[in-house]
DNA sequence: GCCGTTTTCGGCCCGACTGTTTTCAGTCG
């Protein structure tokens, strides 16, 4: 019985939740051990079911008897130890620990007190007041599980707000607050700013010897809809936009080493502490330091005011934000570095980008080109939407008259390479708009997904590859389809696709737009291994719409994509002789 | 349960907050 890589991590993150409870602490070692086998086996990029027990017991982070484990849920789709488990605390007692404030412990003494084993019986002895009798539980106690089982489900930490929500929300208020005179420094963290593609909350930390006069004008800003909570160092809001917005304040000297804590991730935190262990060091949201034993004496500080000698003093390279995922950045930041990753500033060209010729594109020709030349772009695909797109597609007519205006453009200004392009829409079997010949016609040809969503696995699959082998197909646009937080994308078989992709020499856009970042991230690491070509493309609609080329960059940075996989990261020479190449 | 230029035992990341206590356990991020 064959099992995916993410069914084993899965059966091993209950694993840990159950022997959590079962050992009545989420810092047991066993907890932990199943934790990072988890995190080992999502990192893997093989099958590990075609890896034997010794093989497995060889990956870090998995030994002998998760190894045995493992080889038991691929084989048989059990495992003793879970199912033993499972019997021992069912699921709704798992529940229980989704109570804010209640953990292993708790759960487990309301049990052996009061029976209590899911979350309605809780609900009775709370009513009751059986609860408030038990040692260490309180009035305070039962009325804030109240309000979390009230709660339950409905916290912010379980609403994911898209990115494309997130981030201007939290640059609005990054700007908002760098003007505040108490503040010295000011940056968001969290996920956001490991651009993850759905955020829990924004944190946003400020380096200020004034934080009374800081949260003061947080409070006041036009952005907060209602305050959460208001402490010391933490301020909690939740914005108009409905994202909850933390805002903490800490002292300059500490900024650094706070906006490394408060980025994460957490694994990369404790890979990064375990390396200051290893060098008689300590390293917390203050600062890194040398570890005391006198807890009275002062702490005498290695590195705290930026990120910078933080990592430079733990003898590593910088790690981009965006990779701190504990997903081997931190091996390769003392090894080979990040040199490799592109930058804003490597983009030499962008290659899907939309006219008012197109019924949703908004300015003229002539503006997207200016606007890309002050960008110092090199080249620019104009890829209008083709014929078959209802609404928006563009005629033959159009689309000969659009080219004779653009080689003119091209003449006249002398400052930029234009190709003339359309972005093609695939068909429920794979087909895209016009013929062989018109679009022989073109110079490069982005294929794209706008219909047709619900389809299986196979027809999915199907389509991108028949569209890649058509010869006058350059790049597939927006993989997935997905439009995050409100569509998922279209299913599919990635190898097939990856393998198709690098067979036919078809790029694959990392579409730049907040709203899709499509290719996905797991998509893009996956496909860098196998070899395939990339472009990063801004989708844009109107001029101003090419300044989000920063967002496809983040995204290629988060899978680790290097420039030499990115085609418009390419000078126009050896981009135009690629795509001669590949007419051939 | 995993791991190892201090290997087969003895370690394993850190601090704030809360509610309950009066020195701390449990929870959380």
């Amino acid at each position: 019985m064959a099992r995916t890589n993410d069914e084993v991590a899965r059966a091993l993150a209950e694993l840990a939740s159950l022997t959590e409870l079962d050992e009545g602490s989420p810092n047991a070692f066993r907890v932990r051990a199943y934790q990072n086998a988890e995190r080992a086996v999502r990192s893997l990029s093989e099958d590990v079911g075609e890896r034997s027990e010794s093989e497995l017991a060889q990956v870090k982070g998995i030994g002998k008897s998760i190894a045995g484990r493992i080889r038991q849920f691929v084989e048989t789709g059990r495992i003793d130890k879970l199912e033993e488990l499972r019997e021992k605390h069912p699921p709704e007692k798992l529940k229980l620990m989704k109570v804010p404030g209640l953990g292993a412990k708790s759960v487990q003494l309301l049990e052996d007190e009061l029976g209590v084993r899911d979350i309605d019986a809780l609900a009775a002895a709370l009513d009751d007041g059986r609860v408030s009798g038990l040692p260490g539980m309180g009035a305070k106690t039962v009325e804030n599980l109240k309000e979390g089982i009230a709660k339950l489900g409905l916290t912010s930490k379980d609403q994911r707000v898209p990115i494309a929500t997130a981030l201007p929300a939290a640059e609005r208020i990054v700007a908002a607050l760098d003007e505040v005179p108490a503040v010295e420094q000011v940056a968001y963290a969290g996920s956001l700013r490991r651009f993850r593609a759905d955020i829990g909350d924004v944190d946003v930390l400020v380096a200020s010897d004034d934080p009374a006069g800081v949260r003061e004008a947080f409070l006041a800003s036009s952005e907060v809809d209602r305050t959460i909570g208001s402490g010391d160092t933490k301020t909690s809001v939740v914005t108009r936009d409905g994202v909850q917005v933390d805002l903490r304040v800490v002292p300059p000297a500490s900024f650094g080493a706070a906006l490394v804590y408060f980025t994460g991730s957490k694994a990369h935190n404790i890979r990064l502490r375990q390396r200051a262990l290893e060098r008689g060091w300590t390293l917390n949201e203050y600062a890194l330091a040398v570890q005391r034993d006198d807890p009275g004496t002062d702490l005498e500080v290695v590195a705290q005011r930026t990120e910078a000698e933080i990592y430079e003093a733990l003898e590593l390279a910088f790690v981009p934000p965006e990779l701190r995922e504990d997903d081997g950045e931190v091996e390769r930041a003392s090894g080979d570095g990040f040199d490799a990753l592109p930058t804003l500033g490597d983009l030499e060209g962008d290659l899907h980008d939309h006219t008012d010729l197109s019924g949703d594109g908004r300015d003229p020709l002539e503006t997207l080109v200016a606007a890309a030349v002050d960008r110092g772009l090199s080249y620019l695909a104009i890829t209008d939407h083709a014929e078959d797109l209802a609404m928006n597609g563009v005629s033959r007519e159009g689309m000969l008259a659009q080219r004779a205006q653009l080689r003119e453009l091209e003449q006249s200004r002398g400052d930029i390479r234009l190709l003339h392009g359309a972005e093609l829409n695939i068909d429920a079997a794979g087909g895209v708009d016009y013929d062989a010949d018109f679009l022989a016609g073109f110079d490069w040809l982005v294929a794209s997904v706008h219909s047709y969503f619900a389809r299986s696995v196979e027809e999915q699959t199907q389509r991108i590859v028949t569209a890649m082998r058509n010869p006058a197909v350059s790049a597939i646009g927006h993989l997935t389809g997905r439009k995050l937080g409100s569509r998922p994308g279209i299913e599919l078989d990635v190898d097939a696709v990856l393998d198709a992709a690098v067979e036919t020499g078809t790029a694959i856009e990392i579409n730049a737009a907040l709203s899709r970042l499509d290719a996905p991230v797991e998509v893009i690491r996956e496909g860098a291994r196998r070899g395939v070509t990339f472009v990063i493309s801004t989708d844009a609609h109107a001029a101003g719409e090419l300044a989000r080329a920063r967002f496809g960059i983040a995204q290629a940075r988060r899978a680790g994509l290097g420039r030499a996989s990115i085609a418009n990261t390419w000078a126009w020479a050896r981009f135009g002789s690629w795509l001669d190449e590949r007419r051939v």
